[in-house]
DNA sequence: CGTGGTATTCGGCTATACCGAACAATATTC
DNA sequence: GAATATTGTTCGGTATAGCCGAATACCACG
């Protein structure tokens, strides 16, 4: 190496290298599907040596966190159960998954609805927890999965916490593209909506990212105030044509509300007028 | 210098140091509760050294997968979400967890019963997945959880696919603990209940593992005919006084046969009256 | 029986991960 | 409020652990 560079980025520093390569198998691994990755595969993916390559799977192997499947030759990797364990010991760790879940688990026992715990991250929406309901094919709806701000209820429901300004300059910059029909693009009609959905205390999402699904999100408030998550439910328009938005609109309201307070946030009574000063825009009739 | 045995042990041959130790770091974290675990803790648990303990849990920080909490000096480490992510991957990449956790799903919604899917390893049952049931203020019931065969319903199922005196082996390897006034202690009692049991198609546990718990179990079998995991269904007598077990074994028994179904494996009715099939069962290709 | 594709194994080189010790920052004690 | 204890963080030297490339073994086609 031509550089001298003895010491390393401030980036990397104190950071191991086989570790990193580890996480990375692993990720590669999840982002692969049931089908599982090849050696060889990995290797040209990694950028490393086929006997890296091969050192770093027999250790994850031997520990469960990978699983190899297919006869000796032409073997491939998938994620094992080890990693299962350690999920779900993570989701009780995490203070706000703990909470929410068993919130969850009684919405959609109760509503049939597919439920969902979202954090935000930069303009969008992540899924941190899910609670499927029977009989979903499942949904597109994997852990970590980033959702826009401006088309899905959980995204609008974070929006509501905040300032028109800050609200319209985060819908911007994860940009407002079209999926569906419905779909609102313009930054001035989602204020219009945020302003309805503060109001009322959940925000709809229907079908304006997917057609046929619809759904109902509410945020979630810490002791400062603060917002720091949202949770959503989900559900297939064809499956029963005759759901009443409202109703779950308020079921969704009352959970958020059940994990505001256990975290020691205003619910929505005592948020309610006092939405975020912002622009006081006038409200234009909205028509359809 | 003297040189230590270049060649290593055939055990840890290809196995990456660092890479275990920070799956250590992880099982530890994980097994540390939601109050998570301090660094010096950890350094005296993993046997390293404060600096090596400290570059482990930079890496994992900087990647998602361990959380830190608590301001600046006694800082506690937790599991992070980028596991949570994982370990949702991995359910979904097992063929097993994929196909049985919507079943269970139906299950639970149609009974109310916490279900779960176990596998067998050595002679106890471990769980794999599992559905809670709303309102249930979370069994201990964590993924990976050990359950004893005697006394639980899915360690009975398991056992009731095996041949009697394999069956009694397995139970008396991991001992008949007395666990509440209504535990089966006796082998021979053991195996006359496993005897109904696998006529009936499903195993039942009456406050025999816990007070004031029930469950039901039936097992799982893939193509070759082999045993390959259980589900259960557990119930509090104490929420509901009135449950009819009748009714929920052969619910569960049904939710193991769609399972077993979709393995290619034979159902209850085919399974009737051939009770250890012990015999030499040929193999079965399975061209085209 | 070769050919091309895999997964393993080997041995050497050096970058890497380890350690010990010093440093910094916060509590706790007097 | 200074002294002490306990924690997290930084640093440099060192040898070992991890990386690579090449050679080998294995299997499935043609």
């Amino acid at each position: 190496m031509a550089l001298p560079n003895t010491y390393r980025d401030d980036e990397t520093r104190y950071r191991l290298q086989s570790v990193e390569r580890a996480l990375d198998t692993l990720e590669l691994l999840g982002a692969a599907g049931p089908d599982g990755v090849t050696l060889t595969e990995l290797t040209e993916r990694l950028s490393v040596s086929k006997s890296t390559a091969f050192a770093l799977l027999q250790t994850l192997i031997t520990r469960g966190y990978v699983a190899d499947s297919g006869s000796r030759l032409s073997r491939r990797y998938r994620l094992g159960m080890a990693l299962a364990k350690l999920g779900d010991a993570a989701e009780e760790q995490s203070p706000l998954i703990g909470l929410a879940t068993p919130v969850l688990r009684s919405v959609t026992a109760a509503t049939g609805l597919t439920t969902r715990l979202v954090l935000p991250e930069g303009p969008y929406a992540v899924v941190a927890a899910r609670v499927d309901a029977p009989g979903t094919v499942r949904f597109a709806s994997y852990l970590g999965k980033r959702e826009y701000p401006h088309c899905t209820s959980a995204g609008k429901a974070l929006l509501t916490a905040l300032p028109a300004e800050r609200a319209r300059a985060l819908a911007v910059e994860a940009g407002l593209p079209v999926r569906t029909s419905r779909t609102i693009t313009d930054p001035d009609a989602l204020l219009r909506d945020l302003e309805v959905s503060a109001a009322r205390g959940y925000a709809i999402d229907d079908e304006e990212d997917s057609e046929g699904v619809f759904c109902v999100g509410a945020a979630i408030y810490d002791r400062t105030g603060e917002c720091v998550a949202a949770i959503s439910g989900t559900g297939l328009k064809l499956n029963r044509p005759t759901w009443r938005l409202d109703e779950l609109g308020v079921a969704i309201r009352e959970a958020a509300d059940q994990i505001t307070t256990a975290l020691g946030g205003p619910p929505f009574a005592e948020r309610a007028g006092s939405r975020t000063p912002g622009s006081e825009q006038d409200t234009e009739r909205q028509d359809g």
